[in-house]
DNA sequence: AAGAAAAAAGTTACCGGTAACGTAACCAGA
DNA sequence: TCTGGTTACGTTACCGGTAACTTTTTTCTT
């Protein structure tokens, strides 16, 4: 009934210092081994703390200094796509270890949710961003340069930044599958993917891979944009839709391996061969095919690499250390036994 | 080199009221639509909202007010698993859409890693906390209890939580798929998975299932438990291991249906067939079944719901409805074709 | 047109810490 | 004994909003 200390019934530093017998700011500087007090008064200090299990209020430290959160926001497309859970995991990870806290958002692949997270997340103060992705609304654009933190663009490698970016170039990335495909002998080739964003780094590997086809005198005869996440089922049913639209393709690109796993399980539940009958090459080298028997054709991209290098950007500009704006983590090419080489 | 307004060079309140020529308050209730201004007024200050580029600084509302933060604290074991990334998805998903955040902290599945985030995040003033697990240290608990914050433990229910509990039974889930499996004719289990760890969700399905087999007059002659996370891989080289270890099993039970996977393709790529020669059983009927030519035997658990359900409770609490502290979202088991009817 | 009620403001104090500064007590050295 | 320096504290003000209260202005009534 009583024993009510304050309104939200937590125990305050002053209440602390009362019950120890001496003042706010010595308590506080005990807390904070500052220095400035007797070793008696230390023990009296912190056998307070223990008894009334007093835990700061890190909302008025900040408040108070000039001294930014230890918040940072994460955003993140979705969850459902493994490659993402993976980078967000690391990412935590890394962050935590330097005594940081990841404020969730889920943007959905929208610019609109995210530059709403964006507006919600800044009033927090964090300390910094990381955002998944390039392109930005104008809105958050704003926001974002207004902020006075730091940024890490992650993903999608932008050379010219709105802070710094950590990432690959999916252009690229997209334009050297195309050619080792053609290098294999495939003419005309189709790709099944999700995105339905043009300002994507999924569409930027697709726009890749058709150049590069086309390049080398193939064809990318179908696409296809399913909206859905990017996994198992939706590659068996985007292939068994793109098949249907176009018998004659002779090999299909996924947008990842998740996908290329699905489509690899419905070519061969319909009685195709893989890679005789028809190619299949994934991206992304996902732990799904670590237990294949054949060796899925992809593209390999240190994920948790890119989500360390993310965080350890963010801490080490946090810190005052001098960084480099970019950061190309790089991909490699796996060959795999999905495909035929065909010459 | 000037027009730093304040420490942080961010536009307070105050700025935006002096360049409206109101006072602080009038400008609060303008941002609060508290009423009690005139049109043109809010005019004024909107306008300078606009112009200046305002954002509020929650941590001084909250700070100021009795009022409780919009920060939710979601505490997942790791994103390994993807059944805790679909988890958190959903949970984020519905957090987001009732305009909370959520502050993520991964535990690697140790009561240590989360008690040290408890501490932290409760330093920053969370309106509720949403934790995986039943089990908590005992400094933990104290600082839970203290804390005075609506409670919701997931995955593992609790019939007697700290606070509110969603999730299912996890023994009696154990017990049904060991009783299954009897049913099917088989005797001799085996079991692969990766919790190192005695009070925990998949020990409880460990110990359900060994229940029931021993029950049915069977036995579950070898189980592995990895230093691993829960995915296709572990559910590989477990499968190896294992039979290395005891040739004569006739059917394993695995943590999870990525473990299974692996499992499954371990069993195929070595000439075992299966059900025939051994029989496979997942669980959680994760995203990777839908694909399989077999429908692989599994217990499927609404993880969408299960999130879902725990972001309304703690909303409900929240808005101060009353609830039910308990809620179990239940399971249903798959027959599937990759175990044997043998009578 | 005077007075009362309602609307539209402004003032003050406070949330829980910390920076900056002030002061008392103690000791050393000349 | 006095000065000066150190140590160990205490005091005050402030961060950026908002609750609670007060004052001014407008509107309405008779």
């Amino acid at each position: 009934m009583a024993d009510k200390p304050n309104k939200n019934n937590k125990v305050s530093l002053a209440e602390v210092a009362r019950a120890a017998g001496v003042s706010k700011m010595t308590a506080s500087r005990v807390l904070r081994s500052e220095g400035g007090y007797s070793e008696k008064t230390r023990v009296r200090v912190m056998t307070q703390v223990d008894q009334l299990g007093y835990l700061p209020n890190r909302l008025a430290t900040v408040f108070a200094g000039d001294q930014s959160s230890t918040f940072i926001g994460v955003s993140i497309p979705d969850l459902g796509n493994e490659v993402f859970a993976q980078v967000l995991e690391a990412i935590d990870r890394k962050l935590g270890s330097f005594g940081h806290q990841t404020v969730l958002g889920l943007t959905q692949h929208t610019h609109e949710e995210e530059e709403n997270w964006i507006r919600t997340v800044l009033s927090w103060q964090p300390a910094g961003l990381i955002l998944t992705g390039r392109y930005h609304s104008v809105r958050a654009l704003e926001m974002l340069r207004n902020a006075g933190i730091p940024i890490v663009e992650i993903w999608d490698l932008n050379s010219s930044p709105l802070d710094m970016s950590v990432g690959i170039n999916h252009f690229d990335c997209g334009f050297e599958m195309g050619r080792f495909l053609i290098g294999c002998g495939y003419r005309s080739l189709g790709f099944v993917g999700t995105s339905h964003d043009t300002a994507n780094a999924a569409t930027a590997r697709l726009e890749g891979f058709t150049k590069a086809v086309e390049d080398g005198g193939g064809q990318v005869v179908r696409q296809l944009c399913l909206h859905d996440t990017a996994g198992f089922y939706p590659g068996f049913y985007g292939t068994e839709q793109l098949l249907a639209a176009q018998r004659d393709i002779e090999c299909i690109f996924y947008q990842n391996d998740s996908m290329a796993f699905g489509g690899l399980q419905y070519c061969e539940q319909r009685g195709m061969r893989v890679p005789e009958d028809i190619g299949i090459a994934g991206w992304g080298d996902l732990p799904v095919a670590s237990v294949l028997r054949k060796r899925l054709t992809s593209m390999h991209v240190p994920h948790l690499k890119l989500g360390q290098a993310a965080a350890e950007l963010m801490i080490a500009r946090l810190s005052g250390e001098p960084v480099a704006n970019t950061r190309d983590i790089g991909y490699r090419l796996i060959p795999g036994s999905t495909v035929l080489q065909r010459r």
